[in-house]
DNA sequence: CGTCTATTTGAATGTACTCAAAAGCGGTGG
DNA sequence: CCACCGCTTTTGAGTACATTCAAATAGACG
């Protein structure tokens, strides 16, 4: 079995104890891939088929609004899952981009196979379960933090949070995530290093 | 079986088609409660204890700060499931608070009995697996629309999407959904009227 | 080294907020 | 049935946070 293997297993270790018969068929649906930086691996407009996992690397997604503004929505780094799960689930054409902002590996899960694996062994809906679950609580914060907090202390929550993504992500990605432009986050960065 | 259970049934059915042994047993776990319009059934800093199924009348979840500030969170009637998840899972305090808008009746799900429900039929785990992903489809587009679009546009949109709450639920609940001030929501509105 | 993109800077502007006060509305008691 | 009270909604003036646009500077890559 592969590093890649192992790397997923040690993650969903945490949630489940599946068996090795388990584990092994799991594995098994998964096709890993290489990404360079830069590279895109699901496209706006097109139906997403696999739900993507990532092993090494960082991959982003955002939404592409009718003026042509990009927003992110999700870094995903090591251990997240990623990709449009409105496209998966309903499969039509997705409202989001995603793509690697460095040299990346994943493993896709077929949405298909997914379904395989989901009927056969149900321990893995409590995985996604929890996976979403999760994720939900996470999501609902950002929401209260969007709305009731100013841009230089989400910022600054943002540093906390997430120290290493700062280090190689653009600024431009992270203003983006955050919800304001470049220009302002580079007037808030001034001022802390002031 | 009453008319609270056919209501739940109904839901999950749409989305799982559990055997009636199974519907029988989840139905057991559940405790029904009137609440009055005002009354709380969670509270900031208290832990919660169960999951809340609306069957009838109308819910909302809000956030407090430090200023004493109100963010509402979710505005949940018939058919929803609401409360504080990460409270739920982890047993720490809240920092939601949840009461009634209306007069309204609910489900509640105990954690404990949630768990043997999960263990013993994990079509169930199937069931809020889809919820969960559902409302995590629906929390990236509020953020997105939080970032990327005018709180007069928001306010459209939330009429547009939910117009039937709108009749009942004070503006100043809906100024804070949409994460404005009331006087600002108000100026929105004699502009459009106007 | 030159080119392309990312980041910074500044001025003008706009969106939404704060604070203060008035108006509207619903319930309750005399 | 009306008057009053408390709460919600509206209005207006002044302000703050964040944007737009334009341009300069800095970095990365071939």
């Amino acid at each position: 079995m592969e590093a890649h293997s192992q790397e997923i297993l040690f993650h969903i270790r945490k949630n489940i104890k599946p068996t090795p018969e388990e584990e092994r068929f799991f594995i098994s649906l998964l096709n890993p891939a290489k990404l360079k930086q830069g590279e895109f691996i699901e496209k706006t407009g097109e139906v997403t088929y696999n739900f993507i996992h990532v092993t090494s690397g960082c991959l982003m997604t955002y939404y592409t609004d009718k003026e042509g503004n990009d927003q992110v929505i999700q870094f995903a780094t090591a251990g997240w899952w990623t990709g449009d799960l409105h496209s998966l689930t309903t499969q039509q054409p997705s409202i989001y981009t995603t793509r690697a902002l460095a040299d990346s590996e994943i493993l896709q899960l077929p949405k298909v196979r997914m379904e395989e694996l989901l009927d056969r062994y149900p321990i893995f809906e409590r995985y996604f379960r929890i996976m979403f679950q999760n994720s939900l609580v996470t999501h609902q914060k950002r929401i209260i933090e969007a709305f009731s907090v100013t841009a230089e202390a989400r910022y600054h929550n943002f540093q906390k949070r997430y120290p290493h993504l700062e280090q190689f992500v653009p600024l431009k990605y992270i203003a983006s995530y955050l919800g304001i432009t470049p220009e302002f986050l580079s007037k808030i960065r001034r001022k802390k290093t002031a």
